[in-house]
DNA sequence: TATGAATGAGCGTTCATTCAT
DNA sequence: AATGAATGAACGCTCATTCAT
């Protein structure tokens, strides 16, 4: 939750007993459930609450209206997935840049891969309800990171860090989208994986020559 | 409107006239301006005949339902999509590989750039109903327009035809989506362009040497 | 189409030409058909016009309205079984009693029989829409006919004429209609329709005496 | 409610409470008063609503859909209307038959009498929808209460009890449906009851000589 | 504090009716 | 005269949100 979170959307009160976490999660948990079931468009507060075990008043008493229901959700879901984008980024920190790339394509496809369903249900609750400034947070974070990472390399220098960072999350995680869409058979996903990898250090080779 | 399109879908009557031709259009219009200022969780039947200038029934008259409106929206604009695709892929047949890759990339780059506001409204549309159908349907068509271009690269032959295919429509689709949703300023997505091409090439180099 | 229809109910024009008499008997027998395939709430003018292969336009320059179709339609058909009815009462003139009713038991039954679709279809469609004038003229014409009837016979004098004459009426359509809505087994419509003779005449007996 | 009702027709929730009774029931009430004063064709959710002093949120918490609504006014009435029924039958045990028929009648009459608009508005009500269902439950339940009540009568035994039955039961549910649509005075009214009785007597003296 | 009954604006859709062609 | 596209009020129904208990 950070400053810029617009103020409607705000968590009434933090969880900070163990009751309130519990049932903060348990509605977070049929909000996922439900999403993936029937779609965004089928997701109503009274629903939610009935699978989360809570009345809906008490529901609202976390979060203000419906949106920033969904709106938390994803914010704890790209939490979660920055939070493994700079710990590999800081772990890399040094590396030669073609094991770079290939640990960040590792780590953001295994993220989306480890809970396919809540990366699919996620990926169509963003478009639904304006989620722009969570995505564009996301984005900057994550440019951070990166950006700090390859400037770090041990074996090159890049003439145009910017260029070649933007290229490289906006590839890498663009690809990994369009893969998911797709709903490919696992080996030709895993495939697909390692395709990746060879194409992000090819563009590197090139670019660094 | 192919075989495929679910009943329920199916526009009602083609618009014979031009008169009919004219409101259809303007329907089209307005749900995508409607979508663009407000989401597609804020498109309504009566706000879209509203701002088509056109009575409620007028539009049911060509349209069976909401879903079938934003189907029919999606299938005309993935209709001109493919038939660009297909023209570029006929068109490089025979051509070296590298041409190729970046013959598709222009194409498909300007062809979601033409009308940037379209392809906005769109991406966000798609989630919203179950326009799968339209999706793999689409992604069939390109495959195949794809996949028989590359077979017939003048300089080199893939060993894995059908990976290295897979692998290049999901980077360039994937890739030219999310930087779509970043909303990058010209100079930079254009940049960005240039280096995807970059990347293309790197790749067909490495998967050929 | 007597003096008593409401304005707003008469038909626009009298099928002068053989044409429009045709093109009105087409709408009738559609709205029959409709009735009895959908019930009288999916009866729209639409659908009648279509399936009578004319267009509502023209169904429009017959009919005022929707309501003066059902109307016009039972209207007809209550002509049609009144004139039955007053013939009958005028073949029996001056018959013995128990014929009387006999005759008349067996005129109603038969024509509600001979197309019991029709005849549950509008049983249905008069509470629809306010045809109780209709019904209210219907009776005052069978009353009259069945009184003149009673008056006449040669084998007795009623001391209670109208009140013998409501009760038969009454009892005798009552009984009819209620025989439909239940959908009996013919054997069984048979042997109801000789015990309501049985009953009738007990009756006769009875106030006769 | 009985195990029979279509699930789809099913009531939300039962009243419990006293405050919930009082709802349900003025929402049967305004629906009896807009059946009579409009018609079905005009009865609407929201009207209904309105007259009833709720919202029609509320209506629909304790009622599915409209036509549920309607079902269940006629269920509680034809509830009521068999027990009456079943404890005039089971008080004429044993009786002279033609002792029987006259409380049939009676009981059947002023139950219907007693709200004679409640009585109109059902008739005109059922037709509608489809509670044939009901109609038919109703009828076997009465069935058998009266064909045990005549079985059972100390001065006669009938040859044929079931069409007897049958021809008893249709004639006077006929005739009483009949009497109520011409809407008669009420001497006439009054008159026509006893003539109903004298009729059924004068029967079952003929069938049973 | 937690509940869930009540609210009512607003949705998608239908269809009787009109009128330009 | 005949057509059928266009109209838009009105329908049945949903669901985010509130607030008395």
């Amino acid at each position: 939750m950070d400053a810029r979170t617009p103020s409607a959307l705000k968590p009434r009160k933090r969880p900070r007993q163990a009751r309130a976490r519990v049932t903060v999660d348990a509605i977070f948990e049929a909000t996922i459930q439900l999403l993936l079931k029937d779609g965004p468009h089928r997701l109503t507060t009274t629903r939610v609450a009935e699978r989360a075990g809570v009345s809906v008043g008490t529901m609202y008493q976390y979060f203000p209206n419906k949106q920033a229901l969904v709106y938390a959700l994803n914010e704890r879901y790209l939490e979660v997935l920055a939070e493994k984008i700079e710990s590999t980024c800081r772990a890399q920190h040094g590396a030669p840049i073609g094991q770079m790339v290939e640990a960040l394509v590792d780590t953001y496809w295994r993220a989306k891969t480890e809970r396919a369903d809540v990366t699919r249900a996620l990926y169509r609750s963003v478009a639904e309800m304006d989620n722009q400034t969570l995505v564009d947070d996301f984005a900057a974070r994550v440019n951070a990171a990166t950006t700090a990472m390859l400037a770090s390399a041990s074996d090159t220098t890049l003439d145009d860090l910017e260029a070649t960072n933007l290229t490289l999350v906006t590839v890498i995680f663009g690809t990994v989208r369009n893969a998911f869409e797709r709903t490919l058979p696992a080996a030709q996903a895993e495939a697909l994986r390692g395709q990746l990898v060879t194409m992000c250090r090819a563009y590197l080779d090139a670019v660094t020559a």
